[in-house]
DNA sequence: AGTACCACCTGACGGC
DNA sequence: TGCCGTCAGGTGGTAC
C-alpha cells in the first residue's frame, strides 16, 4: 500500500484515534522492524507519554510524543495501522503494539516486514538525515524542475527517487505519467521545462485527489489508470489495451497510444 | 550518473 | 489436492 496518499491517510487515522492518551506499554513481536532500537528502549521511551501531534515526510509517518521525541514509521510494501480495543494477540501480523490507558491499542502491522520503526529527536533534520528530497506535496515548481531537468536517466525512476522528491511510489508514478501523457522510459533530459512543469502540476493534483479519496483505489475517478492497472486493463481514454513492462525492475503499466515515447 | 541485479520477507495466485 | 514458480504499492547494497 503505502505511498504518500496511503501514509497521509494513516497519519489522519492516528490523529483521529491515538492522540492525547497515556501509553501504558509497548509490545514488539518482531524486533527486526526496529531500526537501531531495542524493544526495551522503545517501551521505556514511550511509556507514560502521550502522542501529541503527527507529521509526514514522503512515505514516512512521524508521531510526536514529547519535546524532541518523535516516533517514525515506514511501511514498506505491506504496512498498515489498526487501532482497536483488545489484546495484542488479535492481530496476527501486528509487529509493534502500543497500548493506551483506555484499553485500546495502536498496532503497526506489516506482513512482509519490509518496513521500519524508529525514534528520532530532531524532526527538522529527519528528512535530511534519511536522504529524502522535499515532500511531493510541499515541493515548489522551481525546485521540482531543477531536480529533474537534465537527468540522463528514465523519468519514472527519477520520479520515484525518494532523494529527489519524497512520496511517489510505483503505483502513483504510473498514474502521474499516464495523466501527463509521458512514456515511463522517456529520459528526463528530453522533457523541456514546460513539460516538467506540467508533470509537476499533475503530480500535485493526483496526490491531492488520492488523499481526498483516502488512497482507496475503489474511490479513484474512472478516468484514472489506477483502477485498471492489471493485465486485462484498458486505457480509459483511448480504450486500447494497457501495456505492461518493467522499468527499473518495477512493474509498469501505461497506454502506448496516450504515452508516446519521444524520439530524440 | 545510471542501470541491473540481489537481498530482505510473506502470501496469493496460476499452472501442472 | 498439492507443490512450485512468479509476482507484489519499498529500499539499500553491489558491481558494471
Amino acid at each position: 500500500m503505502p505511498e504518500l496518499p496511503d501514509v497521509e491517510t494513516l497519519r489522519r487515522y492516528v490523529d483521529s484515534t491515538s492522540l492525547h492518551q497515556e501509553v501504558t506499554s509497548v509490545q514488539v513481536r518482531d524486533r527486526r522492524i526496529l531500526e537501531d532500537l531495542s524493544p526495551q528502549v522503545l517501551g521505556r521511551r514511550l511509556k507514560g507519554f502521550q502522542f501529541e501531534a503527527t507529521g509526514r515526510h514522503g512515505k514516512y509517518l512521524v508521531i510526536q510524543f514529547g519535546e524532541k521525541r518523535w516516533l517514525w514509521l515506514h511501511f514498506g510494501m505491506t504496512g498498515d495501522l489498526s487501532y482497536f480495543r483488545g489484546g495484542p494477540s488479535e492481530t496476527e501480523h501486528g509487529k509493534v503494539m502500543i497500548n493506551f490507558a483506555n484499553g485500546y491499542l495502536l498496532a503497526y502491522i506489516n506482513i512482509r516486514r519490509l518496513g521500519k520503526v524508529g525514534i528520532c529527536d530532531d524532526r527538522d533534520r529527519f528528512a535530511e538525515d534519511r536522504g529524502l528530497g522535499p515532500d511531493a506535496l510541499e515541493i515548489q515548481p522551481g525546485q521540482f524542475i531543477n531536480r529533474l531537468e537534465g537527468r540522463r536517466g528514465m523519468i519514472k525512476p527519477a520520479l520515484m527517487d525518494q532523494g529527489l522528491v519524497a512520496g511517489v511510489g510505483n503505483i502513483y508514478a504510473d498514474e502521474i505519467l499516464f495523466q501527463s501523457g509521458i512514456h515511463p522510459r522517456e529520459t528526463a533530459k528530453t522533457l523541456a521545462s514546460p513539460r516538467l512543469k506540467e508533470l509537476y502540476r499533475v503530480m500535485k493534483r493526483v496526490l491531492r485527489e488520492a488523499v481526498d479519496r483516502r488512497a482507496d483505489p475503489k474511490r479513484m475517478p474512472g478516468s484514472w489508470l489506477l483502477p485498471r492497472r492489471n493485465s486485462e486493463g484498458r486505457c480509459p481514454r483511448s480504450h486500447g489495451p494497457l501495456k505492461k513492462i518493467k522499468v527499473a525492475g518495477r512493474p509498469t503499466y501505461f497506454c502506448f497510444r496516450c504515452q508516446r515515447p519521444a524520439r530524440n
